[in-house]
DNA sequence: CGCATGATTGAACCAGCTCAACCTTAGTGG
DNA sequence: CCACTAAGGTTGAGCTGGTTCAATCATGCG
Protein backbone atom coordinates (compact mmCIF):
# COMPACT_ATOMS: atom_id res chain seq x y z
CA UNK A 1 0.00 0.00 0.00
CA UNK A 2 1.69 3.54 -0.84
CA UNK A 3 2.09 5.42 1.82
CA UNK A 4 0.77 9.57 0.79
CA UNK A 5 3.19 11.52 -0.91
CA UNK A 6 4.37 14.57 0.64
CA UNK A 7 3.15 17.63 -1.30
CA UNK A 8 6.38 18.68 -2.21
CA UNK A 9 7.92 15.39 -3.34
CA UNK A 10 6.29 17.19 -6.78
CA UNK A 11 9.08 19.36 -6.40
CA UNK A 12 11.91 17.17 -4.76
CA UNK A 13 11.12 14.89 -7.91
CA UNK A 14 11.41 17.39 -10.39
CA UNK A 15 14.60 18.68 -9.00
CA UNK A 16 16.27 15.03 -8.36
CA UNK A 17 15.59 14.85 -12.36
CA UNK A 18 17.59 17.30 -13.00
CA UNK A 19 20.97 16.18 -10.65
CA UNK A 20 21.42 13.56 -8.25
CA UNK A 21 20.83 14.76 -4.82
CA UNK A 22 21.86 13.26 -1.37
CA UNK A 23 19.08 11.86 1.13
CA UNK A 24 20.23 15.01 2.58
CA UNK A 25 19.24 17.13 -0.08
CA UNK A 26 15.85 15.44 -0.71
CA UNK A 27 14.54 15.32 3.17
CA UNK A 28 15.78 18.86 3.10
CA UNK A 29 13.67 19.61 0.19
CA UNK A 30 10.53 18.11 2.12
CA UNK A 31 11.54 20.04 5.18
CA UNK A 32 10.81 23.63 3.25
CA UNK A 33 8.33 25.85 4.89
CA UNK A 34 5.52 25.94 2.86
CA UNK A 35 2.03 26.87 2.26
CA UNK A 36 -0.62 25.13 -0.11
CA UNK A 37 -3.59 26.74 -1.81
CA UNK A 38 -6.20 24.91 -4.41
CA UNK A 39 -7.35 27.21 -7.03
CA UNK A 40 -10.28 26.72 -8.83
CA UNK A 41 -10.34 26.66 -12.79
CA UNK A 42 -9.73 30.03 -14.38
CA UNK A 43 -8.29 31.66 -11.06
CA UNK A 44 -4.99 33.44 -10.89
CA UNK A 45 -2.01 31.87 -9.43
CA UNK A 46 0.36 34.32 -10.66
CA UNK A 47 -0.87 38.36 -11.65
CA UNK A 48 0.83 40.36 -14.23
CA UNK A 49 2.33 43.43 -11.62
CA UNK A 50 2.65 41.81 -8.47
CA UNK A 51 5.26 41.07 -6.30
CA UNK A 52 5.55 38.07 -4.20
CA UNK A 53 7.59 36.83 -1.43
CA UNK A 54 7.23 33.57 -2.14
CA UNK A 55 8.32 30.97 -4.67
CA UNK A 56 5.46 28.82 -6.32
CA UNK A 57 5.79 25.34 -7.12
CA UNK A 58 2.99 23.31 -9.07
CA UNK A 59 1.98 20.32 -7.14
CA UNK A 60 -1.23 19.21 -9.59
CA UNK A 61 -2.82 20.73 -12.45
CA UNK A 62 -2.00 22.35 -15.50
CA UNK A 63 -1.93 25.97 -16.05
CA UNK A 64 -0.95 28.27 -18.92
CA UNK A 65 1.05 31.78 -19.05
CA UNK A 66 -0.34 34.65 -21.12
CA UNK A 67 -0.07 38.21 -21.79
CA UNK A 68 -1.85 40.64 -23.21
CA UNK A 69 -1.34 43.04 -26.04
CA UNK A 70 -1.98 46.30 -26.42
CA UNK A 71 -4.80 45.44 -28.33
CA UNK A 72 -6.14 43.38 -25.84
CA UNK A 73 -5.16 39.86 -27.85
CA UNK A 74 -4.10 37.50 -25.49
CA UNK A 75 -0.56 35.22 -26.03
CA UNK A 76 0.21 32.23 -24.44
CA UNK A 77 3.79 32.00 -23.26
CA UNK A 78 3.51 28.70 -21.68
CA UNK A 79 2.35 25.90 -20.33
CA UNK A 80 2.86 24.67 -16.77
CA UNK A 81 2.30 21.50 -15.14
CA UNK A 82 2.87 19.41 -11.92
CA UNK A 83 6.53 20.22 -10.67
CA UNK A 84 7.14 23.65 -12.54
CA UNK A 85 8.21 26.36 -10.44
CA UNK A 86 6.25 29.54 -11.42
CA UNK A 87 8.79 32.43 -10.28
CA UNK A 88 12.46 32.22 -9.61
CA UNK A 89 13.87 33.08 -6.01
CA UNK A 90 14.57 37.24 -6.99
CA UNK A 91 14.80 39.15 -4.07
CA UNK A 92 14.15 41.98 -3.74
CA UNK A 93 10.71 40.53 -5.49
CA UNK A 94 10.57 41.64 -9.09
CA UNK A 95 6.92 42.33 -10.76
CA UNK A 96 5.00 39.46 -12.69
CA UNK A 97 5.13 40.05 -16.10
CA UNK A 98 2.58 37.55 -17.01
CA UNK A 99 -0.41 36.43 -15.87
CA UNK A 100 -0.37 32.21 -14.95
CA UNK A 101 -4.15 31.10 -14.71
CA UNK A 102 -5.25 27.52 -13.79
CA UNK A 103 -6.60 25.79 -16.76
CA UNK A 104 -7.81 22.75 -14.64
CA UNK A 105 -7.84 22.59 -10.69
CA UNK A 106 -4.61 22.83 -9.36
CA UNK A 107 -2.95 22.63 -5.96
CA UNK A 108 0.30 24.98 -5.50
CA UNK A 109 3.18 25.47 -2.88
CA UNK A 110 3.75 28.88 -1.70
CA UNK A 111 7.62 28.56 -0.62
CA UNK A 112 9.12 31.69 1.26
CA UNK A 113 11.53 32.69 -1.13
CA UNK A 114 14.29 33.36 1.51
CA UNK A 115 14.05 29.72 2.51
CA UNK A 116 14.72 28.69 -0.77
CA UNK A 117 17.52 31.03 -1.34
CA UNK A 118 19.07 29.49 2.14
CA UNK A 119 19.10 26.13 0.98
CA UNK A 120 20.82 26.89 -2.08
CA UNK A 121 23.41 27.93 0.40
CA UNK A 122 23.08 25.21 2.57
CA UNK A 123 23.06 22.34 -0.09
CA UNK A 124 25.44 22.77 -3.22
CA UNK A 125 23.80 20.17 -4.40
CA UNK A 126 20.21 21.61 -4.51
CA UNK A 127 21.50 25.04 -6.35
CA UNK A 128 23.01 22.92 -9.29
CA UNK A 129 19.70 21.05 -9.59
CA UNK A 130 18.04 24.22 -9.51
CA UNK A 131 20.04 25.95 -12.05
CA UNK A 132 19.75 23.11 -13.86
CA UNK A 133 16.02 22.94 -13.98
CA UNK A 134 16.27 26.94 -14.71
CA UNK A 135 18.36 25.94 -17.95
CA UNK A 136 16.13 23.49 -19.03
CA UNK A 137 13.40 25.69 -18.93
CA UNK A 138 14.79 28.63 -20.75
CA UNK A 139 15.52 25.58 -23.54
CA UNK A 140 11.86 25.35 -23.36
CA UNK A 141 10.91 28.55 -23.67
CA UNK A 142 13.57 28.96 -26.79
CA UNK A 143 11.78 26.22 -28.58
CA UNK A 144 8.38 27.99 -28.19
CA UNK A 145 9.95 31.04 -30.34
CA UNK A 146 11.96 28.45 -32.78
CA UNK A 147 8.32 26.69 -32.97
CA UNK A 148 6.32 29.99 -33.64
CA UNK A 149 8.92 31.07 -36.41
CA UNK A 150 9.55 28.36 -38.97
CA UNK A 151 6.74 26.02 -38.31
CA UNK A 152 3.39 25.84 -40.09
CA UNK A 153 -0.01 25.31 -38.34
CA UNK A 154 0.57 21.58 -38.05
CA UNK A 155 3.67 21.86 -36.91
CA UNK A 156 2.99 23.80 -34.04
CA UNK A 157 0.08 21.97 -32.90
CA UNK A 158 2.11 18.83 -32.80
CA UNK A 159 4.71 20.28 -30.83
CA UNK A 160 2.64 21.69 -28.10
CA UNK A 161 0.81 17.96 -28.10
CA UNK A 162 4.60 16.47 -27.95
CA UNK A 163 5.37 18.99 -24.93
CA UNK A 164 2.34 18.08 -23.35
CA UNK A 165 2.50 14.58 -23.85
CA UNK A 166 6.00 14.72 -22.19
CA UNK A 167 4.66 16.36 -18.85
CA UNK A 168 3.14 12.60 -18.11
CA UNK A 169 5.80 10.80 -16.78
CA UNK A 170 4.51 7.11 -17.17
CA UNK A 171 3.21 7.34 -20.59
CA UNK A 172 4.87 10.09 -22.22
CA UNK A 173 6.89 9.54 -25.56
CA UNK A 174 5.69 6.30 -26.42
CA UNK A 175 2.53 5.01 -29.10
CA UNK A 176 -0.22 5.07 -27.90
CA UNK A 177 0.06 7.52 -25.03
CA UNK A 178 -2.66 9.52 -24.66
CA UNK A 179 -3.21 13.17 -23.92
CA UNK A 180 -5.64 14.93 -22.32
CA UNK A 181 -5.47 18.11 -23.30
CA UNK A 182 -5.88 20.65 -20.54
CA UNK A 183 -6.42 23.44 -23.27
CA UNK A 184 -9.89 24.36 -25.37
CA UNK A 185 -9.41 25.04 -29.07
CA UNK A 186 -9.41 28.68 -27.99
CA UNK A 187 -6.17 28.29 -25.66
CA UNK A 188 -4.63 26.37 -28.58
CA UNK A 189 -5.32 29.14 -30.98
CA UNK A 190 -3.52 31.69 -28.26
CA UNK A 191 -1.05 29.28 -27.78
CA UNK A 192 0.55 28.69 -31.67
CA UNK A 193 -0.68 32.16 -32.68
CA UNK A 194 -3.21 31.16 -35.07
CA UNK A 195 -7.33 31.57 -34.74
CA UNK A 196 -9.82 29.36 -33.55
CA UNK A 197 -11.20 28.22 -37.13
CA UNK A 198 -7.86 27.64 -38.35
CA UNK A 199 -6.85 25.45 -35.19
CA UNK A 200 -9.94 23.59 -35.48
CA UNK A 201 -9.14 22.52 -39.22
CA UNK A 202 -5.45 21.35 -37.99
CA UNK A 203 -6.85 19.35 -35.57
CA UNK A 204 -9.12 18.00 -38.67
CA UNK A 205 -6.02 17.55 -40.68
CA UNK A 206 -3.77 15.76 -38.39
CA UNK A 207 -6.53 12.91 -37.55
CA UNK A 208 -7.29 12.50 -41.43
CA UNK A 209 -3.63 11.76 -41.42
CA UNK A 210 -3.24 9.73 -38.81
CA UNK A 211 -1.23 11.55 -36.60
CA UNK A 212 -3.63 11.00 -33.91
CA UNK A 213 -6.53 10.18 -32.97
CA UNK A 214 -9.76 12.33 -31.11
CA UNK A 215 -12.27 11.90 -28.89
CA UNK A 216 -13.01 15.76 -27.65
CA UNK A 217 -10.11 16.46 -25.36
CA UNK A 218 -8.91 12.91 -25.61
CA UNK A 219 -5.93 13.01 -27.97
CA UNK A 220 -4.00 9.71 -28.58
CA UNK A 221 -1.00 9.09 -30.67
CA UNK A 222 -0.58 6.25 -32.35
CA UNK A 223 2.96 6.73 -33.38
CA UNK A 224 4.77 9.06 -31.59
CA UNK A 225 8.15 9.20 -33.34
CA UNK A 226 6.17 9.82 -36.69
CA UNK A 227 4.83 12.89 -34.84
CA UNK A 228 7.59 14.04 -32.92
CA UNK A 229 8.82 13.82 -36.25
CA UNK A 230 6.48 16.58 -37.52
CA UNK A 231 7.20 18.41 -34.56
CA UNK A 232 10.78 18.54 -34.72
CA UNK A 233 10.82 17.92 -30.94
CA UNK A 234 13.52 17.70 -28.84
CA UNK A 235 13.23 15.38 -26.07
CA UNK A 236 16.32 17.04 -23.94
CA UNK A 237 14.69 19.39 -21.93
CA UNK A 238 11.92 16.62 -20.97
CA UNK A 239 13.80 13.63 -20.80
CA UNK A 240 15.98 14.55 -18.00
CA UNK A 241 12.88 14.68 -15.32
CA UNK A 242 12.53 11.63 -14.94
CA UNK A 243 13.46 11.26 -11.79
CA UNK A 244 13.39 9.01 -8.80
CA UNK A 245 10.11 9.84 -7.04
CA UNK A 246 10.18 10.86 -3.95
CA UNK A 247 7.66 9.96 -1.15
CA UNK A 248 7.04 11.60 2.00
CA UNK B 1 40.70 60.85 -17.64
CA UNK B 2 38.78 57.84 -17.76
CA UNK B 3 41.15 54.60 -16.13
CA UNK B 4 41.08 51.60 -18.34
CA UNK B 5 38.08 49.98 -17.11
CA UNK B 6 38.04 45.71 -15.70
CA UNK B 7 36.34 43.41 -18.40
CA UNK B 8 34.60 42.20 -16.10
CA UNK B 9 33.29 45.68 -14.63
CA UNK B 10 30.26 44.70 -17.67
CA UNK B 11 29.16 41.68 -15.49
CA UNK B 12 29.28 43.95 -12.39
CA UNK B 13 27.47 46.90 -14.30
CA UNK B 14 24.58 44.09 -15.19
CA UNK B 15 24.65 42.51 -12.12
CA UNK B 16 24.79 45.97 -9.60
CA UNK B 17 21.90 47.36 -12.16
CA UNK B 18 19.56 44.49 -10.97
CA UNK B 19 19.84 44.31 -7.04
CA UNK B 20 22.09 47.14 -5.08
CA UNK B 21 25.42 45.58 -4.21
CA UNK B 22 28.04 46.63 -2.04
CA UNK B 23 31.53 47.41 -2.77
CA UNK B 24 32.48 44.05 -1.62
CA UNK B 25 30.10 42.30 -3.88
CA UNK B 26 31.35 44.24 -6.39
CA UNK B 27 35.20 43.72 -6.27
CA UNK B 28 34.19 39.98 -5.37
CA UNK B 29 32.94 40.21 -8.83
CA UNK B 30 35.89 42.28 -10.41
CA UNK B 31 38.15 39.38 -8.62
CA UNK B 32 36.61 36.04 -10.53
CA UNK B 33 38.81 34.18 -12.45
CA UNK B 34 38.23 34.62 -16.20
CA UNK B 35 40.20 33.87 -19.30
CA UNK B 36 39.15 36.44 -22.20
CA UNK B 37 38.98 35.41 -25.52
CA UNK B 38 38.04 37.76 -28.78
CA UNK B 39 35.88 36.42 -31.39
CA UNK B 40 35.55 36.93 -34.89
CA UNK B 41 32.37 37.69 -36.87
CA UNK B 42 30.72 34.87 -37.88
CA UNK B 43 32.61 32.62 -35.03
CA UNK B 44 30.35 30.84 -32.66
CA UNK B 45 30.65 31.48 -28.86
CA UNK B 46 28.24 28.52 -28.26
CA UNK B 47 27.69 25.05 -30.28
CA UNK B 48 24.55 22.92 -30.01
CA UNK B 49 25.62 19.96 -27.94
CA UNK B 50 29.17 21.07 -26.34
CA UNK B 51 29.17 21.19 -22.73
CA UNK B 52 30.99 23.77 -21.22
CA UNK B 53 32.63 24.12 -17.60
CA UNK B 54 32.52 28.06 -17.81
CA UNK B 55 29.76 30.68 -18.09
CA UNK B 56 30.26 33.21 -20.56
CA UNK B 57 29.78 36.88 -20.48
CA UNK B 58 29.62 38.96 -23.25
CA UNK B 59 32.05 41.90 -22.91
CA UNK B 60 31.97 43.83 -26.41
CA UNK B 61 30.16 43.29 -29.29
CA UNK B 62 26.80 41.14 -30.52
CA UNK B 63 26.37 37.79 -31.05
CA UNK B 64 22.53 35.97 -31.96
CA UNK B 65 21.75 32.87 -30.73
CA UNK B 66 19.84 30.32 -33.02
CA UNK B 67 18.92 26.80 -34.03
CA UNK B 68 17.76 24.77 -36.80
CA UNK B 69 14.92 23.07 -37.76
CA UNK B 70 14.61 19.84 -39.28
CA UNK B 71 14.57 21.34 -42.78
CA UNK B 72 17.96 23.16 -42.28
CA UNK B 73 15.97 26.76 -41.21
CA UNK B 74 17.76 28.76 -39.28
CA UNK B 75 15.58 30.33 -36.42
CA UNK B 76 17.07 33.05 -34.04
CA UNK B 77 16.01 33.06 -30.64
CA UNK B 78 17.60 35.79 -29.07
CA UNK B 79 20.35 38.53 -29.72
CA UNK B 80 22.95 38.99 -27.21
CA UNK B 81 25.24 42.08 -25.88
CA UNK B 82 27.21 43.43 -23.43
CA UNK B 83 27.15 42.39 -20.11
CA UNK B 84 24.92 39.42 -21.22
CA UNK B 85 25.45 35.76 -19.56
CA UNK B 86 25.88 33.26 -22.48
CA UNK B 87 25.21 30.20 -20.50
CA UNK B 88 24.16 29.41 -16.98
CA UNK B 89 26.01 27.80 -13.76
CA UNK B 90 24.70 24.08 -14.08
CA UNK B 91 26.93 21.56 -12.93
CA UNK B 92 27.34 19.27 -14.20
CA UNK B 93 27.10 21.33 -17.50
CA UNK B 94 24.41 20.35 -19.71
CA UNK B 95 24.31 20.41 -23.42
CA UNK B 96 24.16 23.12 -25.34
CA UNK B 97 21.07 23.61 -26.91
CA UNK B 98 21.36 25.76 -29.55
CA UNK B 99 24.33 28.12 -31.25
CA UNK B 100 25.79 31.55 -30.66
CA UNK B 101 27.51 33.30 -33.24
CA UNK B 102 29.16 36.47 -33.61
CA UNK B 103 27.84 39.43 -35.36
CA UNK B 104 30.43 41.57 -35.09
CA UNK B 105 33.83 41.17 -33.32
CA UNK B 106 32.87 40.18 -29.70
CA UNK B 107 34.50 39.62 -26.92
CA UNK B 108 33.89 37.05 -23.86
CA UNK B 109 34.84 36.09 -20.54
CA UNK B 110 34.54 32.80 -19.40
CA UNK B 111 34.19 32.29 -16.23
CA UNK B 112 34.62 29.18 -14.41
CA UNK B 113 30.95 27.68 -13.25
CA UNK B 114 32.16 26.55 -10.07
CA UNK B 115 33.84 30.14 -9.02
CA UNK B 116 30.58 31.94 -10.06
CA UNK B 117 28.45 29.32 -7.80
CA UNK B 118 30.77 29.54 -4.84
CA UNK B 119 30.64 33.29 -5.14
CA UNK B 120 26.75 33.14 -5.24
CA UNK B 121 27.14 30.81 -1.66
CA UNK B 122 29.72 33.38 -0.23
CA UNK B 123 27.65 36.52 -1.14
CA UNK B 124 23.94 36.53 -1.38
CA UNK B 125 23.42 39.44 -2.66
CA UNK B 126 25.60 38.54 -5.70
CA UNK B 127 23.09 35.55 -5.78
CA UNK B 128 19.91 37.77 -5.77
CA UNK B 129 21.35 39.63 -8.40
CA UNK B 130 21.70 36.89 -10.42
CA UNK B 131 18.61 35.61 -10.15
CA UNK B 132 17.32 38.44 -11.01
CA UNK B 133 19.18 38.83 -14.07
CA UNK B 134 18.03 35.49 -15.10
CA UNK B 135 14.51 36.26 -14.00
CA UNK B 136 14.80 39.48 -16.21
CA UNK B 137 15.98 37.19 -19.54
CA UNK B 138 12.95 35.03 -18.89
CA UNK B 139 10.75 37.67 -19.71
CA UNK B 140 12.67 38.94 -22.87
CA UNK B 141 12.23 35.32 -23.94
CA UNK B 142 8.89 35.10 -23.62
CA UNK B 143 8.54 38.35 -25.15
CA UNK B 144 9.86 37.16 -28.49
CA UNK B 145 7.15 34.38 -28.22
CA UNK B 146 4.25 36.76 -27.98
CA UNK B 147 5.99 38.94 -30.60
CA UNK B 148 6.39 36.15 -33.07
CA UNK B 149 2.40 34.95 -31.97
CA UNK B 150 0.64 38.21 -31.71
CA UNK B 151 2.20 40.42 -34.15
CA UNK B 152 2.28 42.16 -37.55
CA UNK B 153 5.63 42.24 -39.62
CA UNK B 154 5.86 46.14 -38.88
CA UNK B 155 5.07 45.26 -35.23
CA UNK B 156 7.66 42.53 -34.92
CA UNK B 157 10.60 44.43 -36.60
CA UNK B 158 9.60 47.51 -34.27
CA UNK B 159 9.64 45.22 -31.20
CA UNK B 160 13.25 43.95 -32.64
CA UNK B 161 14.39 47.69 -33.11
CA UNK B 162 13.01 48.71 -29.24
CA UNK B 163 15.00 46.06 -27.75
CA UNK B 164 18.24 46.74 -29.81
CA UNK B 165 17.78 50.41 -28.76
CA UNK B 166 17.51 49.72 -25.07
CA UNK B 167 20.99 47.42 -25.47
CA UNK B 168 22.75 51.40 -25.63
CA UNK B 169 22.58 52.83 -21.70
CA UNK B 170 22.88 56.27 -23.18
CA UNK B 171 20.63 56.98 -25.90
CA UNK B 172 17.83 53.42 -25.26
CA UNK B 173 14.61 54.90 -25.24
CA UNK B 174 15.07 58.51 -26.61
CA UNK B 175 13.76 60.67 -29.48
CA UNK B 176 16.42 60.32 -32.04
CA UNK B 177 17.91 57.40 -30.48
CA UNK B 178 20.41 55.27 -33.05
CA UNK B 179 20.40 52.04 -33.59
CA UNK B 180 23.69 50.49 -35.39
CA UNK B 181 21.93 47.11 -36.74
CA UNK B 182 23.82 44.20 -36.13
CA UNK B 183 21.90 41.91 -38.20
CA UNK B 184 21.48 41.74 -41.75
CA UNK B 185 18.12 41.33 -43.43
CA UNK B 186 18.42 37.73 -43.96
CA UNK B 187 19.31 37.62 -40.26
CA UNK B 188 16.19 40.19 -39.33
CA UNK B 189 14.15 37.51 -41.43
CA UNK B 190 15.35 34.68 -38.91
CA UNK B 191 14.84 36.47 -35.88
CA UNK B 192 11.47 37.44 -37.02
CA UNK B 193 10.32 34.44 -38.93
CA UNK B 194 9.67 36.35 -41.70
CA UNK B 195 11.39 36.38 -45.42
CA UNK B 196 14.39 38.43 -46.41
CA UNK B 197 11.67 39.83 -49.24
CA UNK B 198 9.03 40.92 -46.92
CA UNK B 199 11.87 42.09 -43.91
CA UNK B 200 12.63 44.26 -47.04
CA UNK B 201 9.29 45.88 -47.56
CA UNK B 202 8.55 46.07 -43.99
CA UNK B 203 11.58 48.21 -43.38
CA UNK B 204 10.79 50.49 -45.99
CA UNK B 205 7.35 51.06 -45.10
CA UNK B 206 8.55 51.54 -41.75
CA UNK B 207 10.50 54.15 -43.14
CA UNK B 208 7.56 55.85 -45.44
CA UNK B 209 4.90 55.93 -41.98
CA UNK B 210 7.93 58.07 -40.23
CA UNK B 211 8.73 55.47 -37.67
CA UNK B 212 12.15 55.33 -38.84
CA UNK B 213 14.94 57.19 -40.49
CA UNK B 214 17.57 54.53 -42.51
CA UNK B 215 21.08 55.12 -43.70
CA UNK B 216 22.26 51.71 -44.64
CA UNK B 217 22.50 49.72 -41.19
CA UNK B 218 22.07 52.59 -39.22
CA UNK B 219 18.44 53.02 -38.38
CA UNK B 220 17.39 56.89 -36.41
CA UNK B 221 14.55 56.56 -34.32
CA UNK B 222 12.91 59.98 -34.43
CA UNK B 223 9.70 59.53 -32.12
CA UNK B 224 10.55 56.33 -29.94
CA UNK B 225 7.00 56.33 -27.88
CA UNK B 226 5.54 56.06 -31.49
CA UNK B 227 7.44 53.08 -32.19
CA UNK B 228 7.30 51.58 -28.59
CA UNK B 229 3.84 51.59 -29.39
CA UNK B 230 3.84 50.00 -32.41
CA UNK B 231 5.67 47.46 -30.97
CA UNK B 232 3.66 47.44 -27.75
CA UNK B 233 6.86 46.92 -26.41
CA UNK B 234 7.42 46.58 -22.55
CA UNK B 235 10.53 48.16 -20.53
CA UNK B 236 10.58 45.84 -17.30
CA UNK B 237 13.12 43.42 -18.50
CA UNK B 238 15.56 46.57 -19.52
CA UNK B 239 15.41 49.43 -17.59
CA UNK B 240 16.57 47.94 -14.62
CA UNK B 241 19.82 47.57 -16.22
CA UNK B 242 20.83 50.76 -16.09
CA UNK B 243 23.28 50.09 -13.05
CA UNK B 244 26.49 51.84 -11.66
CA UNK B 245 29.13 51.73 -13.79
CA UNK B 246 32.03 49.56 -12.82
CA UNK B 247 35.79 50.52 -13.02
CA UNK B 248 38.34 48.16 -12.75
C1' DC C 1 -35.70 22.74 -20.70
C1' DG C 2 -32.73 26.53 -21.59
C1' DC C 3 -28.44 28.53 -21.71
C1' DA C 4 -23.53 29.05 -22.23
C1' DT C 5 -19.34 27.45 -23.69
C1' DG C 6 -16.86 25.14 -27.02
C1' DA C 7 -16.49 22.88 -31.60
C1' DT C 8 -17.34 22.87 -36.59
C1' DT C 9 -18.15 24.58 -41.16
C1' DG C 10 -18.35 27.72 -45.47
C1' DA C 11 -16.80 31.46 -48.36
C1' DA C 12 -14.36 35.55 -49.37
C1' DC C 13 -10.16 37.82 -48.60
C1' DC C 14 -5.25 39.25 -47.68
C1' DA C 15 -0.63 39.35 -45.39
C1' DG C 16 3.18 37.34 -46.30
C1' DC C 17 5.49 33.77 -49.30
C1' DT C 18 7.85 32.09 -53.57
C1' DC C 19 10.46 32.59 -57.40
C1' DA C 20 13.23 35.14 -60.13
C1' DA C 21 15.47 39.10 -61.33
C1' DC C 22 18.24 43.19 -60.75
C1' DC C 23 20.75 46.81 -58.23
C1' DT C 24 24.40 48.68 -54.86
C1' DT C 25 28.22 48.66 -52.13
C1' DA C 26 32.51 47.40 -50.19
C1' DG C 27 36.36 44.74 -50.81
C1' DT C 28 40.19 42.61 -53.57
C1' DG C 29 43.59 41.91 -56.67
C1' DG C 30 46.00 43.48 -60.56
C1' DC D 1 43.02 53.47 -59.59
C1' DC D 2 39.96 50.63 -61.76
C1' DA D 3 37.77 46.09 -63.09
C1' DC D 4 35.83 42.18 -60.81
C1' DT D 5 33.30 39.83 -57.38
C1' DA D 6 30.45 38.50 -53.62
C1' DA D 7 27.32 39.72 -50.20
C1' DG D 8 23.56 42.27 -49.14
C1' DG D 9 19.63 44.94 -50.51
C1' DT D 10 15.50 45.97 -53.70
C1' DT D 11 11.73 44.99 -56.75
C1' DG D 12 7.78 42.64 -59.40
C1' DA D 13 4.12 39.22 -60.07
C1' DG D 14 1.57 35.39 -58.89
C1' DC D 15 0.22 32.29 -55.26
C1' DT D 16 -1.36 30.24 -50.71
C1' DG D 17 -1.76 29.35 -45.78
C1' DG D 18 -4.17 31.26 -42.68
C1' DT D 19 -7.66 34.99 -41.48
C1' DT D 20 -12.24 37.06 -41.07
C1' DC D 21 -16.86 37.00 -40.51
C1' DA D 22 -20.81 34.73 -39.79
C1' DA D 23 -23.39 30.80 -38.97
C1' DT D 24 -24.58 26.29 -37.19
C1' DC D 25 -23.93 22.30 -34.30
C1' DA D 26 -22.83 19.81 -29.89
C1' DT D 27 -22.78 19.10 -25.02
C1' DG D 28 -22.71 19.65 -20.40
C1' DC D 29 -25.02 21.77 -16.49
C1' DG D 30 -28.22 24.21 -13.30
Amino acid sequence: MKEREHPLSALATRLSGRTELTSADLSAILDLPYQERRVAVGDYLVQEGERSGNCQVMLTGFAHRHRFSAEGLRHIVGIHGEGDILNLPALPPARAEDFVQALSMVTVAAIPTESLLALCRSHPGIANALWAEVDANLSVVRAWIANMGRRDARGRIAHLFCELSMRDHRTGGQDGCEIVLPLTQAELADATGMTTVHVNRTLRALEAEGFIDRDRRRIIVPNWRRLAELADFRMAPWTARTGVVVKG
